[in-house]
DNA sequence: CCCTGGTCCCAACTT
DNA sequence: GGGACCAGGG
């Protein structure tokens, strides 16, 4: 077989053993897509395995279209059938739309439904959840500055994660926090179940529910998939890996492959344990190591093993790379934010215009620790007038105007769903205030009934003034109408409405006390070419009408008819998710209202609301139902914005996780931003960020650049704050670094630090040579390396490179800004230490200051020690010395 | 009931 | 830099 020569004999093994379990340890660019790809394949085309029979399940939606293009390319044509390859959410989702009616169980009250989940359940995300649990706090007078929703979230979904269930985090508790946590937990899944909801970590237990209860289910999938693939299986949590299990049935034919040094998920649930435990849980299985690195040059691999190696919980390996040498590491020191975005925007500039002269494709990326660092980058790439691509950040279906429709479609699909109901019960306004809202709820409550069941409860039993019961009246209507589209009875439903009450017709019914009527003016015959196709790009379609004024104005029953009639010519018709969309967007009037305002934000909303038409065409196009349009937009990860044809991209180390790039600038190298403020007191969260360094460093393939702000501004104070460098920087072997110029006065006060900062590399004479080149520089013989190139920024705020000029560039800006003084200019005390300085303590040794807070002998600092984390001393009492 | 503007508090990573 | 919340006027 032709394709099994471009393997490495430990490549092939993991292919080749197909049966029984296999781990397979796959080093930072190793080829690891590769052997999943080929290992499919060989069961393919090799072993006569049936496509369908195989299940590969991976960590994003990206990755694995990424895979199925891949995987049919190797064995295309072959077989109409393909495997299922899916992340693990998607797949529990699929399981559970089918099946999840399973676990029923019967009432306990004769004559009424079984109780649990049924096969339309909503999916909630983060924003759903918020509602829920704040809603809930409200209810129990728990809300607490202590205890904040998203705290509260972060703690249930740990749990579900480790699973968990109520009633263990109660009798665990051993504070009055937690157990307030359970308690909101447990009235969470009651609210959850009440609104035929899952979150996301309910997927997967779900799903794991489902395969070990039911064992008619589990047998069905067991018979179904002969051949099971995990990728990143570092980062799988506890659930995940029980659904392996039980999928991999008697068979055991399971393939994880993962790398320990990579896992970077653990406040996701994910556990290391697994990788120890495949081979507790398989004794027979087999362990590949893959160690050659295909992707990195030498210096690259060796930097980032360096770097890692500080780690203790790790299995340790020794990859190495054909690639010898390479380019060193570039460092770079900017005197702020706003310089370092500069520097990374000049050093992609060159490397990218460099490759077009020699007819490469130009492929590069900024890493960061945290999504909001993007913005600097953004702003220095468009003065630059490059074209950049940024991955994460607000996202689309997370956008006002989306989401608002959005919660009408899940609204419709499913009624119950209180959060999408809530959401948008008064969206446009439609006259049902705080008031009315807060009486349906209470009526909720005392009847278990759910919103929307309330809704009907307070019409039926007119528990409300007149005006706030129409405006009730006419948003059941629109729901209800919504639903009859959905279900393909919308005309009967109309003509029924029409013949019931002849003298009060639907239309007047709909339209009563809202001051503004929701069904047509006019009838929608006269607007030609746009009947029961919609075009997604043409919202004149006015069905809507939010400009209805007298009475003169309001049409007939009749009118109402033919317009339901012209929309559906054939009775019994059902709408798709884009016909569906469009009329909820009509009704509504919620694009006529945008247009009303007319700003470029209003019209903007409108373009989003255009695409999300389209979007929905497009899922109409590949036949799919509003099920899997709604489960598509809530299963969307930031990282699935990923284009791999985008010559610069901008996004998380978290979200670089699997990718490859020739450079690769890793910005923000300070401590507090990366190793995150949050992690520093953890000893395992620290070891955490530093894979994640590993995982940034070994995007790399051809040129690696650190960069730092020597003085960065947090949360948009007036005055930046001075950052000490990352520590991780200081693990860099510094015979593999060049710096490339930068500030010198924020250096001489980090003199002392240990690593790159301490003994920079020496300059080679190579170096001295360039640093002529400017950003104006023409100079297009010399070959692009950023390792030796010494930036001269061409922007003003580049020249400001010293503590005083930055001083002076902030006084130009009428900003305040005292400089701090350097260490060198304090009086020889051990009084009045500054961040970045290194100090000693009797009982914990060296370390490094992080922070200071009050004046004199009160001064509170707080010091980092490699060995003890971080600590808050009072100056006076701290037996502090300079080091 | 709705909208506005001011104020306060917050600020990881993401399926 | 921004979202959530509240008071107060329309």
């Amino acid at each position: 077989m032709s394709f099994l020569d471009e393997l490495n004999p430990q490549q092939r093994e993991a292919v080749e053993t197909t049966d029984g379990p296999v781990l397979i340890l796959a080093g930072a660019g190793s080829g690891k897509t590769r052997v999943i790809t080929f290992r499919i394949a060989y069961l393919i085309e090799k072993m006569g395995v049936m496509p369908e029979s195989i299940l590969a399940v991976t960590f994003t939606n990206k990755a694995s279209s990424e895979m199925a293009e891949r995987v049919e390319k190797l064995v295309g044509g072959l077989s109409v059938a393909k495997p299922v390859i899916s992340t693990f959410h998607s797949f529990c989702v699929r399981v559970l739309r089918r099946d999840v009616e399973a676990l029923r169980i019967p009432s306990t009250v004769p004559g009424q439904p079984p109780i649990g989940l049924t096969k339309n359940f909503v999916i909630y995300d983060e924003s759903d959840q918020q509602q829920v649990v704040k809603g809930i706090m409200r209810r129990m007078g728990l809300e607490d500055k202590q205890l904040t929703p998203r705290n509260v979230l972060s703690r249930i979904s740990s749990a579900k994660n480790h699973m968990l269930e109520p009633q263990d985090i109660y009798l665990q508790s051993a504070d009055p926090k937690t157990e307030k946590i359970a308690h909101i937990f447990e009235e969470y899944r009651k609210e959850l179940r009440k609104a035929n909801a899952m979150d996301f970590d309910d997927l997967l237990l779900e799903a794991m529910r489902l395969l070990k209860s039911v064992a008619a289910v589990r047998e069905y999938y067991n018979r179904r998939f002969q051949y099971l693939l995990v990728d990143e299986y570092q980062d799988t949590n506890r659930p995940q890996y029980e659904l392996m299990r039980l999928l991999a049935g008697a068979g055991h034919n399971v393939c994880a492959v993962g790398d320990e040094d990579q896992s970077i998920y653990s406040w996701r649930g994910a556990d290391i344990r697994n990788i120890l435990e495949f081979e507790r849980d398989f004794p027979e299985a087999k362990i590949v190591r893959l160690e050659q690195n295909y992707r990195s040059t030498q210096n690259i691999l060796e930097a980032a093993s360096t770097v890692v190696a500080n780690n203790v919980r790790r299995k340790g390996k020794n990859l190495w790379t054909a690639r010898q040498g390479g380019a060193k590491i570039g460092y770079y020191e900017a005197p702020d934010g706003e310089n370092e975005a500069l520097f990374a925007a000049d050093t992609i500039n060159r490397y990218v215009r460099q490759a077009g002269e020699n007819g490469e494709t130009a492929r590069a990326a900024v890493l960061y620790r945290t999504n909001s660092q993007s913005r600097l980058f953004e702003e220095a790439m468009r003065r630059y007038q490059l074209k950049y691509h940024v991955v994460g950040g607000f996202s689309f279906y997370e956008r006002a105007e989306i989401k608002d429709l959005v919660s009408y479609l899940k609204a419709i699909q499913n009624p119950d769903d209180s959060v999408s109901l809530l959401r948008v019960i008064n969206t446009p306004v439609r006259g049902i205030g705080k008031t009315t809202i807060e009486m349906i709820e209470r009526l909720a409550l005392e009847t278990g009934l759910s919103m929307w069941g309330a809704v009907g409860e307070a019409i039926t039993r007119q528990l409300l003034p007149a005006r706030a019961l129409a405006a009730l009246k006419s948003f059941r209507e629109l729901i209800e109408d919504g639903r009859a589209m959905l279900a393909g009875t919308f005309v009967e439903r109309v003509v029924e409405a029409a013949g019931v009450a002849p003298g009060e017709g639907a239309a007047e019914q709909r339209s009563a006390g809202t001051g503004q009527s929701f069904v047509p003016t006019q009838p929608v015959s006269t607007q030609p070419g746009d009947e029961t196709d919609f075009d997604p790009g043409n919202f004149s379609f006015d069905f809507g009408a939010a400009d209805a004024t007298g009475e003169d104005d309001r049409p007939s029953t009749d009118e109402a008819v033919d317009a339901a009639v012209e929309v559906f010519r054939a009775p019994g018709a059902a709408a798709n998710t884009g016909e569906l969309l469009k009329f909820l967007i009509d009704r509504t009037g919620y694009i006529k209202l945008l247009e009303e305002e007319d700003t470029p934000e209003s019209y903007s909303r409108i373009e989003n609301l255009r695409e999300l038409v389209n979007a929905a065409m497009d899922s109409r196009d590949r036949g799919e139902t509003l099920d899997q349009f709604l489960d598509h937009a809530a299963l969307v990860s930031d990282a699935d914005q990923y284009d791999e044809h985008a010559q610069i991209t901008l996004m998380t180390l978290h979200a670089a996780k699997g990718l490859e790039f020739p450079l690769v600038v890793l910005a923000g190298m300070e401590e507090g931003l990366f190793p995150h403020s949050r992690t520093m007191l953890d000893p395992d969260a620290i070891e955490e960020e530093r894979r994640l360094c590993y995982v940034g460093m070994t995007r790399a393939m051809d040129t690696l650049v650190l960069s730092r702000a020597v003085y960065r501004r947090r949360y948009g104070t007036d005055m930046p704050e001075a950052s000490v460098p990352s520590r991780f920087l200081e693990e860099v072997p510094p015979r593999l670094v060049e710096e490339m110029g930068g500030s010198r006065a924020s250096r001489s006060r980090d003199r002392g630090a240990t690593g790159v900062l301490a003994r920079p590399a020496p300059r080679s004479s190579a170096s001295a040579e360039t640093t002529h080149y400017s950003y104006e520089d023409e100079d297009q013989s010399a070959t692009w390396n950023p390792a030796r190139v010494k930036p001269k920024m061409a922007t003003p705020l580049a020249n400001y490179n010293s503590i005083d000029n930055i001083a002076e560039f902030f006084a130009s800006r009428g900003k305040k800004f005292n400089a701090p003084k350097m260490p060198s200019e304090e009086p020889k005390s051990r009084r009045g230490f500054r961040p970045g300085q290194k100090v000693k303590h009797p009982k914990y040794g060296e370390g490094t200051v992080y922070q200071r807070e009050g004046d004199g002998e009160d001064a509170k600092i707080t010091v980092q020690f490699p060995r003890f984390g971080l600590k808050k001393l009072v100056e006076r009492y701290a037996q502090l010395e300079k080091a």
